[in-house]
DNA sequence: AACCAGGACGTGA
DNA sequence: TCACGTCATGGT
């Protein structure tokens, strides 16, 4: 399973260092992505540098669910604007008011209540960070959502499993699509140095790669890895 | 105009 | 445990 490394490597040469998670108040880009969202800051894993920042990544964490990033930064925006990206903000304000920030990135009804209990969680942690069983414990946050804030917003190293990393890695044969989410994540795990920079950008980079190889359409075809793995 | 996007939860078998 | 329905807006 060397192949897992060479990958990351072909992966990183190819589309370079991408710079998540992506903050608002963060003005960099990376040129080399696709669309032209900001946010992102290649090569700079000094985030999260504040607590504001870091409450930040878990309401995009949870606010991304199965929804695209363009619509979770208007979202996040919609937030700032009225000063709610912060636990004690989130926590009083009007669940209707908070459903209507929020509209963009969908499913608002359970959002809304997912970023309130969220919040309720973030309080009583008093700047501690979270164990992963703390996390999975808080209704709206599975093991993806999870991963994601320990490793983004508490540099945990920790790989986090999307739905593309199943789709490429069983299209390449590592294993089934249907193979549990702790395994796959440990085979990563396995495979790589314990460094949570690698983690962040493999999985960033995983995205990106399924964005130009792997949609549902594509699916693989033409996808240069396959010379890789063979 | 369907289809899908950086999932999680509730339900019934 | 496992498969399936539900949640909802916005871009292609």
């Amino acid at each position: 399973m060397e192949n897992i490394k060479k990958i990351y490597n072909c992966l990183l040469s190819e589309y370079g260092p991408q710079g998540w998670w992506p903050l608002l108040d963060f003005r960099g880009r990376n040129p080399t992505k696709t669309g032209s969202i900001k946010g992102y800051h290649p090569r700079d894993y000094s985030f999260p540098k504040n607590d504001r920042q870091r409450f930040e990544i878990c309401c995009g964490a949870i606010l991304t669910q199965s929804v695209a990033w363009s619509s979770v930064e208007k979202a996040l925006m919609n937030l700032k604007k009225i000063k709610a990206i912060e636990a004690t903000a989130i926590n009083k304000i009007n669940i209707e008011k908070l459903k209507s920030a929020i509209k963009p990135a969908g499913y608002f009804n359970q959002k809304a209540k997912k970023l309130k209990e969220f919040a309720k969680f973030y309080i009583s942690l008093k700047g501690k960070t979270p164990t992963r069983e703390q996390l999975l414990s808080v209704w709206g946050v599975g093991r993806e959502t999870a991963d994601s804030i320990l490793l983004y917003a508490y540099k945990v190293p920790i790989f986090v499993v999307d739905a593309y990393t199943k789709r490429i890695f069983s299209k390449l044969g590592f294993f089934k699509e249907s193979a549990d989410y702790d395994e796959i994540r440990e085979l990563f795990e396995k495979n790589l140095p314990k460094d949570f920079k690698i983690y962040q950008e493999f999985h960033a980079l995983i995205v990106e790669h399924a964005k130009r190889h792997y949609t549902k359409k594509l699916c693989g075809i033409n996808c240069p890895l396959k010379k890789i793995v063979k």
